[in-house]
DNA sequence: TAATTAAATAGAAATAATTTTCATTTAAAT
DNA sequence: ATTTAAATGAAAATTATTTCTATTTAATTA
């Protein structure tokens, strides 16, 4: 079941909290990747209380259990998307409107080779996105960089 | 000449500063990437008034002028790489001593064309890096994740 | 259903990396 | 030597993220 969000918290260990289904539902709404705190911002107008470090918790620990997935933003803050795509693959983010789309393409064979055959090490994870501008944003004029 | 770093420096429109030479000369001694307070603990060791911030700028300057590179690492903070190879390519880091290796093998062709054919983007910069342990900190007991 | 227990949470406070500001110094062009 | 824009130091600010702890709640058990 793709968006049985209680099932799969359960299959994570996590209790089932309205919380937790309610961050997973305003990420699953949202079409680009958002800050904690603007998840927070959204959390406040279900919960009359609600706390950032209760954002920021949860949002690491679906982000753990590869239910959504972290952006890496060069301005090094952290941001998230859901995805429904459930495999392994990469993604396209806009610089410009945060939107995310999928890249159908992961060098992750040829890595493994090299890093046990030549680097003889041991790979624990890997990063490959692609920042850009998406085909909306190109035409702008103005490009807009919030952060 | 690959480490004139006057001509590097000259080259990029950055005055020749006897700090940025130490900062570059710093981060190609040292076979391990670095983050901006450890070259500054460096840093202060030849100079007897050199600033934080001074390094971070730098350090941000030679990175967009791609002459040193910098580190996608987990903990999400800021540490700098200075490669000898000149030529694009990517890098595994060892999360336990913080080695570099550099990764023969790159997408980008692949991810030039799925921007550009599919999603009608532009691809303004890609990241792709490997985390693990190298092949030496594979056989430690104690991996130690130092920040 | 009530009792139990470990996980989840709120709120406040702390942390600490990074950035900004601005007065002073310096590299390099003239 | 003079000039000018870039580089720097020091102090202060910013602000995203984390920690702490008392309280609440989900889920298990009797
Ligand atoms: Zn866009
Ligand atoms: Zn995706
Ligand atoms: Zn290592
Ligand atoms: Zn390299």
């Amino acid at each position: 079941m793709l968006n049985d969000f209680p099932l799969t918290l359960k299959k994570l260990n996590l209790k089932i909290t309205p919380k937790r289904l309610a961050i997973l539902e305003i990420l699953m709404k949202e079409s680009v990747y958002l800050s904690p705190g603007e998840v927070w911002k959204k959390m406040k107008k279900r919960f009359k209380r609600i706390g950032l470090p209760t954002v920021y918790r949860n949002l690491e620990e679906l982000s753990e259990g590869n239910i959504i997935s972290e952006v890496t933003h060069p301005n090094r803050q952290l941001y998230y998307y859901f995805c429904q795509n459930r495999s392994h693959h990469h993604h396209f983010i806009c610089l410009s409107c945060r939107k995310v789309e999928d890249i159908n393409f992961c060098g992750l064979n040829e890595l493994e080779k090299e890093v046990t055959k030549k680097i003889k090490g041991k790979l624990l994870s890997h990063i490959m996105q692609v920042n850009g501008f998406c085909r909306h944003c190109l035409n702008k004029k103005e490009k807009y960089f919030d952060s």
